[in-house]
DNA sequence: GCGTAACAATGACTTAGGTCAACGTATCTC
DNA sequence: GAGATACGTTGACCTAAGTCATTGTTACGC
C-alpha cells in the first residue's frame, strides 16, 4: 500500500539546547488555565522549528504541557515510514506514559514554547487524587480521538481524510462557522503522515477542494473555509 | 481507497434477552483475578453471537469485564463502512468514556459473559482513588495499543497487517514461541474491518504466509504458527 | 537584489489492493 | 443425508493512490 517515506533528512536536532525562556508571563499563564492540580517544581523551556522533545524509547521523566506552538508526535517503522499520530496545541497536555519509556517521540513543528513537569510515574500512588483525575480525563478523551482517528485511517478515503483534518483544525481552533481561516502550523509532509498519505496527494486533494469551491488557498499554509457544510458532508 | 463495507445483513441482535447466566464460579473467577477496587453491583451477563453489548450513542451506564469469549469495538461510517477498533479478550475491561454516551459499539463475537458494574461517571468524584487509578492504568495502555494500530493502518501493507495481528494474537494469548497454535474467534469480515482491509485481501494474505512457510491453515479459524521468526520480520 | 534551500504543485506512469463474480467447504436443521 | 446458510478462497479486472520527475513558489541569508 504504501513504501517508504523516508522523512527526508530532518535536522534531528537532538534536545536542542532547551533555550530555557523565563518568558513574560508564562508562569502566569498556567497557573490561570482550567482547574487542575499541576505540581510545582515545573520549568519553562522553550524549542526551535524540528528540535526533539524527546524520543520513541527514552526515558519517560517529565509530562509536558504546551504554551505555544504546534507538537506533532510520531511514530517510526525500521524502513523510514513514519506516522504522526497526534498535532498537540496550546493547552495540550503530553508525555505521559504507562511504562518508564516513551512510546512515540514528540517535535516541535516550529518554534515551540512548553512547561515541562518532571513526573514520579503512575505506578508510586505519590500522585495527588486531583491529577490523577485530571490525567484520566485526558487519557480518556484521547483515546477516543485516537480512536477517531482510526476509522479516519483503516476506511476513509484521501480527500474525506483532508477534509476531516480541516475540521479537526477548524473545530479546535475554537471556529466551525463560516469563512473560518485556518493557518496551518506544519508542512504538507506532516499533514500526509498524519492522514496515512503521501505529500503528492495532500496537495492534490487541497487543488480538489480547491476546485470545488470548498476551500480557498490564500496561500499554502493559509486556508480559507469557503464552505463547512460542504466539508464537513465531504469529511464523511 | 476504500469504497463500501457494507457489513452484510449481520443479525443486528440488539440486546439479545441477556441470558442472565448464574454461572458456575463467575464470581470467583472474577473475585480472584487481579487486585483491583470492583465495586460490588456488578452483575453476570451472557450474549450470543454477533449480539450487541451497547451501541455507538447509547447512553453510558456500565463498565465490562469479559469472562469468556470476544468482544469487538467497533465504529460505523454512514454509509456503512466499519471499521473495529479493538477486539477484547477475557479479563479485558471496555465500556468506560469521557462523556455519558458509548463512542463505538461492542459486539459479541460469538459467546460471550462479561460481568457488568454499574458505573457513575468519572465526573463526579464518587469513584474510589483505586478504581480511578485502575482505570487510569487501562485506559493508558488502551491509548498505547491504539496508537501502535494506527501505525498498522497508516504505513503498514496488507501482508504486515496480517502479521501484526496474528502477532498479536498470539502474544495475547500468552505464547509468541515456536508452533503457537491460534485459534481465531472471528470471521475474516472482521479480519478485515480490524485491519483496514476487504475479507478477500484477508484470504490472500493468509494464502501468502502459507504459501511462504511462515503459517500452516489447520483450518480457516485454526492457524499454525510454522515459524514465528519470519513472522516478526515481516509484522516490521 | 541574488542565490539557495525548503516547500508546494502537477503531470505521466505504476501498482497494491479493491471489486465483482464464481466456486468450495463446513455446519446445522429438519 | 439434502438443502440451506454462513463462511472462505480464488481469479479477472479496475481504480485510487503511490512513485518519479519536473517545475513553480516562498522566504531567508548574505
Amino acid at each position: 500500500m504504501l513504501t517508504p517515506t523516508p522523512v527526508a533528512e530532518l535536522p534531528r536536532i537532538k534536545h536542542q539546547p532547551p533555550i530555557a525562556a523565563p518568558s513574560e508571563k508564562l508562569a502566569q499563564r498556567i497557573a490561570t488555565s482550567e482547574p487542575e492540580a499541576f505540581p510545582p517544581a515545573s520549568v519553562p523551556m522553550s524549542f526551535g522549528r524540528n528540535a526533539e522533545i524527546y524520543a520513541e524509547d527514552e526515558t519517560a521523566g517529565y509530562v509536558y504541557k504546551l504554551v505555544s506552538g504546534v507538537v506533532r508526535i510520531s511514530k517510526l517503522l525500521p524502513d523510514g515510514r513514519r506516522l504522526i499520530s497526534a498535532f498537540h496545541l496550546p493547552g495540550d497536555m503530553f508525555g505521559f506514559e504507562v511504562g518508564d519509556l516513551h512510546h512515540a517521540s514528540a517535535e516541535a513543528v516550529g518554534s515551540v514554547k512548553v512547561i515541562a513537569c518532571k513526573w514520579h510515574s503512575l505506578s508510586s500512588a505519590t500522585a495527588s487524587n486531583a491529577l490523577v483525575h485530571e490525567l484520566l480525563n485526558r487519557t480518556m478523551i484521547g483515546l477516543r480521538q485516537t480512536q477517531d482517528h482510526l476509522l479516519l485511517l483503516g476506511r476513509k478515503n484521501a480527500l474525506e481524510r483532508l477534509a476531516a483534518f480541516l475540521l479537526e483544525l477548524a473545530e479546535r481552533s475554537g471556529q466551525d462557522s463560516q469563512d473560518t481561516v485556518l493557518d496551518l502550523a506544519m508542512p504538507r509532509h506532516d499533514i500526509a503522515d498524519y492522514l496515512g498519505l503521501t505529500l503528492e496527494t495532500v496537495s492534490r486533494m487541497f487543488a480538489e477542494l480547491k476546485a470545488a469551491g470548498t476551500i480557498l488557498l490564500e496561500s499554502a499554509r493559509r486556508v480559507h473555509v469557503v464552505d463547512m457544510e460542504k466539508l464537513k458532508a465531504i469529511a464523511a
